[in-house]
RNA sequence: CGGGGCGUAGCGCAGUUUGGUUAGCGCGCUUGACUGGGGGUCAAGAGGCCGGAGGUUCGAAUCCUCUCGCCCCGACCA
């Protein structure tokens, strides 16, 4: 408190300014930072790279397990490949970045840097397709992308991102669609078991779906604002593509048929997902699962040397014990005291901390303090491991819970247009369940007059089930109940 | 792409209106001592072609022209 004029919290308050704040955690928490000398870029640091490590390594389990196989596509794409999806080019061409020089030389045909690979996937389909008995076809690859955005913002809207991108082709639209729903279904179970950000599964609108789509599943998160972030999307391609790029494969009954392809992704996106579901004015918070760093353990130095060995070896003692049981622990014992050690591991978002001192020692105890919470406590260095266990799990599960509380206080039902644009005009952070006509025009004229959209419509189970009514915008019969809000 | 703001030490800024010679401050950093249970104290240091180019001038961080880049707010998007 009294240090306030020394510029050490620099965090500003997420009532202050929510996207400053934004900016801020991302800076504390060492996840990334703007890269300047290249436009619209960022450099992800090691502490950001890690999470996005443990995202990979889960969701690539993950698809292995649905029988997906991971392959890797060129980063260029002849231009020409872009236009044949009539739909795509459309949707694409504001924001790609293409390559007409190389090696020194005017190229024929310019490369694009892929946006997305639908187009160069579909072209190496067609040529290892031919029969039903090649089908499915499931592919993932991890891969970088580049969409020359007007407005970028860390890790939500960044030219270049990392992502992975599921391409997979079927004998039947049928089964496309079940792997379409399958893949959402992963998408959503991962986000809220290991990044204890809940989810809604729905379907987009025509307006918003991708580019190129019969339709567009997504799961919609809601940040601490009130806005939407759509966190991963999975794609019912139909035949599109496949005509564009003639995938054909001979049935059982010998006929000639165009695949029915699915693509599916999620992105660096989601480390700006899981910034906005958890973290507080003190910097990142992290869920355990997700968390590069578990536990911190800071010893207490004084100016005896004989005991600090003693904290030294207890410090060192505790973090093996830890590791040995899986948990990812850090013994912090450089120079410096304990203050700006806790201070820099809050803001790193680590979950548990311990501080070992040489009361401690004697009294065979250990302070304990978890980031979700503000109260310290001491406890035995006896059952520490077992605790440590315990709280990663509670907080796994409290940190979902309360994103979840959040989302529900922050769900409203509307059926009037008066408090439809009343609340959007109040700028007020919610969800919105209101009816729709069904019409892209009512959603341009929600969106020009409110600035929110339909995020998706909710598929059923999820506490937002089908009923038929009026749409709040027109009057006209709506069969159900769309989510509206402003988004990311 | 429109509107606004800003480029001076690693970060945050002052200085620019009213040119003037060694360009300042806070934090951070280095070294040392004292310290040590939530950003501690003291001392000594390091660190700048003031975004870039051109011009005006005896003299430019400061004035003029051009340029590059970044941030914020809006229209388009994982």
């Amino acid at each position: 408190m009294a240090k306030q004029d020394k510029d050490l919290s620099r965090i500003t308050p997420r009532a202050e300014s929510y996207p400053d704040w934004y900016q801020d955690v991302i800076r504390e928490g060492q996840l990334a930072e703007v890269a300047g000398i290249v436009k619209g870029c960022m450099v992800i640091k090691p502490h950001g790279y890690a999470i996005w490590e443990k995202i990979q390594r889960e969701l690539d389990d993950r698809f292995k397990a649905t029988g997906v196989q991971n392959a890797y596509f060129p980063l260029l794409i002849p231009e020409s490949f872009i236009k044949r999806e009539a739909e795509h080019v459309e949707g694409f061409s504001p924001e790609l970045a293409v390559v007409t020089i190389a090696g020194g030389e005017q190229l024929e045909e310019p490369y694009v840097i892929r946006p997305t690979s639908e187009t160069i996937i579909g072209h190496f389909f067609a040529q290892w397709i031919q029969s039903h008995r090649d089908l499915p076809m499931l592919i993932n690859q991890w891969a970088n992308v580049m969409r020359w955005e007007k407005r970028t913002r860390m890790f939500l809207r960044t030219g270049e991102f990392l992502w992975q991108e599921g391409h997979t082709a079927h004998s039947t639209h049928e089964e496309a669609v079940e792997r379409v729903i399958q893949m959402l279904n992963v998408y959503a179970d991962f986000a809220q078991d290991f990044m204890a950000m809940p989810v809604i599964r729905g379907r987009k609108s025509e307006t918003e779906k991708f580019a190129g789509a019969l339709a567009s599943y997504t799961i919609e998160a809601m940040m601490q604002d009130g806005k939407a972030l759509q966190s991963g999307t999975s794609h019912d391609l139909g035949q599109n593509f496949g005509k564009a790029f003639d995938v054909k494969f001979q049935s059982k009954e010998g006929q000639l048929d165009y695949v029915w392809q699915t693509s599916w992704g999620v992105s660096t996106r989601l480390v700006g997902g899981l910034v906005m579901s958890h973290s507080d004015d003190n910097g990142l918070v992290i869920p355990p699962k997700l968390a590069p760093i578990q536990a911190v353990i800071v010893p207490f130095f004084r100016k005896n040397e004989a005991e600090n060995e003693q904290v030294r070896e207890e410090g060192k003692k505790l973090q093996a014990t830890l590791q040995a049981e899986g948990v990812a622990a850090v013994f912090d014992d450089k120079e410096g005291q304990p203050g700006p050690k806790f201070y820099h591991y809050e803001r790193l978002g680590v979950p548990l901390r311990f501080g070992v001192g040489p009361r401690d020692i004697a009294n065979r105890t250990a302070e304990f303090k978890r980031r979700d919470q503000a109260e310290k406590r001491s406890v035995s260095l006896d059952g520490l491991v077992q605790l440590a266990k315990d709280e990663l799990a509670a907080m796994q599960r409290e940190l979902f819970s309360a994103a979840l509380a959040r989302r529900e206080a922050n769900t409203v039902r509307l059926d009037t247009w008066d408090d439809f644009k009343g609340l959007f005009d109040a700028d007020e952070g919610k969800f919105v369940f209101a009816h729709w006509d069904g019409t892209k025009e009512t959603e341009a004229k929600v969106k020009a007059e409110t600035g929110a959209t339909i995020r998706c419509i909710p598929m059923e189970g999820q506490g937002f089930e089908a009923e038929p009514g009026e749409c709040v915008v027109t009057g006209k019969p709506s069969a159900q109940r769309v989510i509206w809000a402003k988004a990311y």
